[in-house]
RNA sequence: GGUCGCAUAGCUCAGCUGGUUAGAGCGCCUGCCUCACAUGCAGGAGGCCCGUGGUUCGAGUCCACGUGCGACCACCA
């Protein structure tokens, strides 16, 4: 076998091996292969987007379960694409024509989107190159993109459908308006401010239409009076119960609104009356049509004063506020000023304040299509994980509110509506009409706004597989499996797509929703492109290697939690690929060819104790990651590996196996050989969802990969029963005590580290372990002379430790060492055991424990306080004898 | 205002359905370049398991309340 480089270099092979996987089309899921079937689609990242860390956390995980499944035999699909990003990218691209000077009003709409498919093309799949670096095996033969021509014929017959169906509407309605990007928003996509931002109540006086004292009102909205229809008070408020039906003059403009009653109208705050903006505040504009007020729109789409607002026309909406707080002062109308938290949204993309707009819009109507999707969780058929974030879901379907679709971009699908010049009415096609088709009229135009970029994504699951068209791929691979996604989209993203799912295709598109962890920097801030906290993935994998960083993300990474990550923490997962590294390098070097070519034979009789023992701790591992999988207990599977291949095949099998291995006489050797290999390459494939390129690169170095080429395509481990041996288990765990002792005692009196140690073990050990001991005992703790001590033998003065399940192990010191030091030591030790004897014994005397706990825990506990106060007693005498 | 989550070693976290001596990685201390690996090996120190009360023979583990962080939802001007 050939010679590896003593330390791993991931640089070197990385690339050449996901190019290998890609030539031999590994990643393709062919739909006619028969078999079971698993199917996954991304959360398509953004154009606009470069990878982060949560993508790499996101996307490792979905890699790892496809691997997973890929290799359990699986026909498995995990179908790539981007998202078009609707108001993202088209911000880019207007800062980047900005830097030329330009807009995109002087552009035209035509040439503005020649431009972002020109950027897209350019920059557009940036983010999937470097998920190729993160080694992502995904079917690249099946990308799309959210405004692929396949795509946005499933948007439009989507739109087409749910407006026959009356569950699209065009109306009137106030809406989140972003003053900068000059759209309508959702309600997610105004974010609502934590806990407010710092403002003021001001109290202003509406004095009756007679002069009378009329109403003091509070609000920190003072510029939005200009918009006022009404004042409104609650229908059992004494205080005003006079005012109502009467008129008040609104200051400043002089114009007469009346006062009402509504219950909406909360008493105890400000002054418990309310001044009415229908045009820019939803409570108002609902008290507006409760009333049938009018409603008066007073800033334009820019968020300045329009010509509704008199003399503060063209003010920007917080100067118009500022002028119009002095004016009422100036002219004696504000009563008082306090300050104040106000709730305010800002816009999820340019963190512009929101401005509560009345204007019309195209909405979906989701009551309807939230009740299957309700139904889903109640009923089991969509599990959320973790679980806690079923109320969430649950909670947000039960109150949904109608989704505001439309927005005043270009970069987008179209909305597929026309109106008609001639007739005004509207024209719903599923391909471009010529004509209206209510009058036969040509004069028709094409509303001019796009629709929301999630309203493409929520069909994700089947659009990408060619729905509408019934496509094999999409009887073959829908719905999908497993859905791994934040749980920050999941209203804007999870929720729709489980709506859409059932309203299109009568099925929801996955059964299972895992929610991955949110990275954060070492503060606990969200690792984000503004803070510039978070680490460049590509740099890290540069510097220590996609496994590494795959590995160490994952291991870090609890269900459920959110993780903190640094870069620098990457060396846990480097550190791990190095030390596999060479366990195989030592593998290869000290093994042959044609000594591993079968599995080993767990009937052979001459299988050392040692070779049963790893070859049945393999088996529990292989059980254990594979549930770990299956539970999306991603971090444990990989801790799983860890642990067995670093401190249980490194520090021990492979150390005892030197000692069959440095005789090439002994039967024991090819057996040992088997072994060794044996469970290497089955740790590899264990391993390789987590860390697929440097098993790929070992797997081809062992005499296995002639068998499979790569080990993408080898068989996932299972565990076999009949390897299991518990006393195999038990022996070597004793053996390993013995082990421990010797080089603790070695360690804690300070003595030479090459000095071989004569060993004493109990009278009544059992034989097993006596001959491992001698076996192994010289080799792993440089012991000599491991010998069984004779009836009632008790070396006095001579240092000991206790071994579970062996007994007291003494190290003979008598005649190689100064006892000097080593009393001194002995002292300390007595100290401790005394402290820990007072606690057993503490416990013991209560009557309560020993009368009500099951017997075998008292007698354990019993055993206990004997073996210390025997290991106590043994101090003491070695410190006599010492003296 | 409501709902939910988290508080365990200096740091980041494991501890499932309550039961022997509470674990890991990093960091720290001691000794080792032992022929796979110093990205390593061996040994070690370090913990009123946030507080209070309760259930129990027994609680880091269950319950209640409190404190401190965090997330989500909500039309109080």
């Amino acid at each position: 076998m050939a010679e590896l480089s003593k330390t791993y270099d991931p640089s070197r092979v990385e690339d050449r091996w996901y190019a290998f996987w890609e030539e031999h089309g590994y990643f393709y899921a062919d739909e006619e292969r028969p078999g079971p079937r698993f199917s996954i689609v991304i959360p398509p990242p953004n154009i606009t987007g470069t990878l982060t860390m949560g993508h790499v956390l996101n996307n490792t995980l979905q890699d790892i379960l496809v691997r997973f499944k890929r290799m359990q035999g699986m026909v498995t699909l995990w179908l790539p694409g981007t998202d078009h990003a609707g108001i993202a990218t088209q911000n880019v691209v207007e800062k980047q024509l900005a830097k030329e000077g330009l807009s995109r009003h002087q552009l035209g709409r035509e040439e503005f989107e020649r431009r972002v498919w020109q950027w897209k093309e350019k920059y557009g799949s940036t983010i999937l190159r470097q998920l190729k670096k993160l080694g992502a095996s995904c079917d690249w033969r099946r990308e799309r993109f959210t405004l692929d021509p396949g795509l946005s014929r499933a948007v439009r017959e989507v739109f087409v459908r749910l407006y026959e169906k009356g569950l699209v509407y065009r109306g009137q309605r106030i809406i989140h308006w972003c003053v900068r990007c000059h759209t309508a928003l959702s309600d997610e996509e105004a974010i609502v401010v934590e806990g407010g931002e710092a403002g003021f109540l001001w109290y202003v006086r509406y004095p009756a239409e007679d002069g009378g004292a009329g109403v003091v009102v509070a609000t920190t909205r003072p510029e939005t009076m200009l918009g006022d229809t009404a004042v409104a008070v609650h229908p059992e408020d004494d205080r005003y119960r006079s005012l109502l039906g009467k008129r008040v003059r609104l200051p400043l403009v002089n114009r007469l609104i009346p006062v009402v009653a509504d219950p909406a109208v909360d008493p105890q705050f400000g002054t418990g009356a309310v001044k009415v903006t229908p045009a820019h505040d939803a409570a108002d504009f609902e008290i507006s049509q409760r009333h049938g007020l009018p409603a008066l729109v007073v800033l334009d789409s820019e968020g300045k004063v329009n010509e509704n607002g008199g003399p503060y026309r063209g003010l920007d909406r917080f100067t118009a506020r500022k002028r119009i707080v002095e004016d009422l002062e100036k002219e004696g109308w504000l009563e008082r000023t306090e300050p104040y938290r106000v709730p305010v949204r800002r816009c999820e993309r340019c963190q512009t304040v929101i401005e509560p707009y009345l204007s019309t819009q195209w909405f979906v109507r989701m009551k309807p299509l939230a009740e299957p999707a309700l139904e889903a969780v109640r009923r089991g058929e969509l599990q959320l994980i973790p679980g806690r974030w079923t109320g969430v879901y649950l909670h947000w379907l039960e109150n949904i509110r109608d989704w505001c679709i439309s927005r005043q971009l270009w970069w987008g699908h179209r909305i597929p509506v026309w109106y008609c010049a001639r007739c005004g009415k509207e024209t719903v096609a599923r391909t471009d009409p010529q004509v209206c088709a209510h009058c036969g009229a040509r004069e028709i135009e094409q509303d001019a706004d796009v629709l929301d970029t999630w309203f493409s994504s929520w069909l994700w699951p089947f659009s990408t597989m060619g729905w509408p068209e019934r496509t094999r791929t999409l009887e073959r691979f829908y719905p999908t499996d497993v859905l791994i996604t934040g749980a920050d989209i999941i209203f804007f993203w999870v929720a729709r797509m489980v709506m859409a799912g059932y309203e299109f295709m009568g099925a929801c598109p996955f059964r299972q929703v895992y929610f991955n962890s949110i990275v954060r920097d070492l503060q606990g801030r969200k690792m984000s492109k503004s803070l510039g906290n978070s680490p460049d993935p590509l740099e890290v994998i540069e510097e220590y290697g996609a496994d590494a960083l795959r590995f160490t993300i994952v291991v870090l990474a609890p269900p459920g939690e959110d993780v903190r990550y640094a870069k620098e923490k990457t060396e846990l997962g480097r550190h791990f690929a190095n030390k596999l590294w060479n366990a195989a390098r030592f593998v290869l070097r000290a093994v042959e060819d044609s000594e591993t070519l079968a599995p080993p034979d767990v009937s052979a009789p001459d299988l050392a104790a040692v070779d049963r023992w790893i070859l049945s701790r393999l088996q529990r591992v292989v059980s254990e990651v594979r549930a770990a999988l299956d539970a999306f207990r991603f971090n444990d599977a990989a801790l799983g590996i860890y642990q067995f291949l670093w401190h249980e095949y490194c520090d021990w099998y492979i150390e005892m196996s030197k000692l069959a291995l440095a005789d090439p006489s002994s039967p024991a050797r090819p057996l040992a050989a088997r072994v060794l290999t044996h469970v290497l390459e089955t740790s590899l494939r264990l391993l390789h969802p987590v860390m697929p390129f440097v098993t790929e690169e070992l797997w081809q170095h062992l005499p296995v990969s002639k068998a499979a080429p790569s080990i993408m395509i080898a068989p996932y481990p299972s565990a076999q029963e009949e390897w299991l041996n518990p006393e195999a288990e038990v022996q070597v765990e004793r053996l390993m005590g013995v082990i421990r002792a010797v080089r603790n005692i070695r360690a804690e009196l300070g003595l030479v580290p090459n000095l071989p140690l004569p060993v004493r073990l109990p009278h009544a050990v059992d034989e097993q372990t006596l001959q491992l001991a001698r076996r192994y005992a010289p080799l792993l703790a440089k012991a000599r002379e491991v010998e069984r001590l004779a009836p009632g033998e008790h070396p006095s003065g001579e240092p000991s430790a206790l071994v579970e399940g062996v007994g007291e192990v003494f190290v003979l010191l008598r005649g190689l060492v100064e006892t000097e030091e080593v009393r001194e030591r002995l002292a300390r030790d007595l100290a401790k055991v005394e402290k820990e004897l007072q606690q057993v014994e503490g416990k013991l005397a209560r009557t309560d424990f020993v009368q009500r706990a099951p017997a075998e825990v008292v007698q354990k506990e019993r055993e206990r306080a004997s073996a210390l106060r025997s290991r106590a007693a043994s101090l003491e005498r070695h410190l006599q004898a010492l003296r």
